[in-house]
DNA sequence: GTCTATAGGCGGATAGAC
DNA sequence: GTCTATCCGCCTATAGAC
């Protein structure tokens, strides 16, 4: 009852929830979320499977759980490349924060399944998993925002009939950014899933080989998108206006 | 044992594999297709989980036949949209077709995440889905050659390390079509079902609200990306470049 | 081609003893 | 907090009668 019991406890506690979750992403790599079972956990785990329910009251739980892990692994990756990349300039941040998320997507492809993949069916994330499902894209956000301040970032252009929602996500995600800025941001945001998915996902076998360089090359096209660097000249024998 | 007796049970056989199918499909919306599930199929239709092994030897070859039509379906859709374009010039075909993908895509959001979506643990695709899974690429090539045709493709830039594996692509996917601008369709192609994965799956919750308007916009740009429209002038205050 | 029956598994979740 | 026992459901796949 003194204190220290009370701490041995907690502490574990805190142990098995971990070896719990550890078990259980073990698996999700062999059967998926949508077959992931408390049962087969408790069964490699040595425990009784009732046990388990006091770690975890039900199997979406733990999935949850499993979910707010993996946008945070995910999130701290895109923190950690942000903040080694400090010295550099904002294009070459975007890269290399693009090129760590894609790291961590081919080191962890079940849990990017996970969270970026096909929903899993009949379940539906609670709120708590919202924070740290925008770890990356506030990333992105700050990494704009940088570019501003350093009044290098070029603004893309917006068609009329975009404008209303321009400024509505504007004023949700970042109302210091012009919203030409934000708009191209939440395309390039998707559009760097489209690339990574592909390639975790398998769409890319025998298509892309050299998939770094691809990827790198890919980067650097959504950096120019969003104004992180000026629009290339094309080289092409024509202008592209059809006669 | 005449020859019509013959045709009335290819047509029964043929009746049945189709009544399968359609069960199936349904079960994928609500259970997805990790748990698709011979019985439960059979058990909805009125017959023994045993009858179905006469049309389909295993749950894989089930699977395999959904993911098929899957294509099957949307590169239909990408091709009646292409088709139904043939008077626009390549720019207009490029965005029509996108939004033709998406339509689809959002029509038909599981079987959409089977072919798109996470891989199904333990499945893996045999080889007779490659011409099914291509129909929507080549949708896209043939726009491009066609922009080539007329004389009015932009060609972006390449840097120097991506060039051998552009030159293999090249060879792979469309030798008549610049190395530039084919690795820009690959990357553009994996980006667009990025945006509408992003979409389908539920990223958009809560950031991106007028949907076709924001995927408009973003296929025009990756219309410019495939060097389908000129680069677009920005409008910012300073040019890009950090002092 | 359809059926019944069967083998040999799997799962979530709860009750109640210790 | 962990256990055993239990309820009740699910699955793939095959054998053999009709």
């Amino acid at each position: 009852m003194s204190s220290t019991a009370r701490g041995v406890r907690a502490r574990a506690r805190i142990e098995v929830t971990a070896a719990i979750k550890d078990e259980a992403r073990r698996q999700l790599a062999e059967e998926g979320a949508a077959k992931l079972s408390l049962r087969a956990v408790a069964r490699e785990l040595g425990m009784a499977s009732s046990a388990l329910y006091r770690y975890f009251p039900s199997r979406d739980e733990l999935l949850t759980a499993l979910i707010i892990d993996a946008y945070d692994s995910i999130g701290a990756a895109a923190e950690a490349a942000r903040d080694a990349a400090s010295g550099s300039d904002p294009a070459r941040r975007w890269t290399l924060v693009c090129e760590a998320v894609r790291v961590w997507a081919l080191a962890h492809p079940h849990e990017y399944a996970l969270i970026y993949g096909s929903p899993v069916p009949g379940y539906t994330a609670p709120d708590d998993t919202v924070p740290a499902a925008a770890r990356v894209g506030h990333v992105f956000i700050g990494i704009m925002r940088a570019a501003q301040g350093d009044a290098c970032l070029d603004r893309p252009e917006l068609p009329p009939g975009l404008r209303p929602e321009a400024d509505r996500m504007t004023a949700d995600l970042a109302p210091d950014l012009p919203p030409e800025n934000v708009t191209a941001l939440v395309a390039a945001w998707a559009e760097l899933f489209g690339l990574i998915g592909f390639e975790v996902f398998g769409q890319f076998n025998r298509v892309v080989e050299d998939r770094k360089a691809f990827f790198r090359h890919a980067a650097d096209r959504l950096a120019r998108g969003v104004g992180l660097m000026p629009p290339q000249q094309g080289e092409g024998a024509t202008p592209a206006r059809r006669a």
